[in-house]
DNA sequence: TTGTGACTAAAAGTCCGTG
DNA sequence: TCACGGACTTTTAGTCACA
């Protein structure tokens, strides 16, 4: 697995929890819609500010996120 | 401060730590030196797959440093 | 040893749409 | 509600010569 794809697993995972639709996130966030949906399905790599904007609107701790990705990454 | 600018302050800091040079950093992470030196100064925003690159050949991970990056921003 | 300007190639990210 | 695609603009990735 890659990174982008692990993070994007985790986007959705947390996105989900949070009962946002794909558009409401990018709304929120200032993103576009098809971007969410990219960076879900691990075609897209985020920069570090495009990380902390998403975090911050799904009310989680960006380090929580990567801390995430990387246990995920080991466990393969 | 920026996003961009405290990941450029804590890069810094840690490949001091290191004891590595820019241009040794840049070496054994296959980046440039210059870009090194454009990631210190905050003048540009690593994607993802950078920042866990840098990270892995400091020694730290990923979300060690993303953790100190929220708390320098928390911080001011 | 590092900062910087100038640059090209590549990827981030947007906006239109369809099924 | 989402995956997916084409076409697009903006920004980063990555390199070089020079100070």
């Amino acid at each position: 697995m890659t990174i982008e794809e692990g993070f994007g697993l985790i986007l959705k995972k947390y996105r989900n929890q949070s009962g946002l639709s794909q558009e409401a996130l990018a709304f929120k966030s200032g993103l576009d819609r098809t971007y969410i949906s990219l960076l879900e399905r691990g075609k897209r790599k985020p920069t570090i500010n495009t990380i902390f904007s998403i975090a911050i609107i799904l009310n989680e701790r960006p380090s929580k996120l990567i801390k995430e990705l990387e246990d995920l990454l080991d466990a393969v």
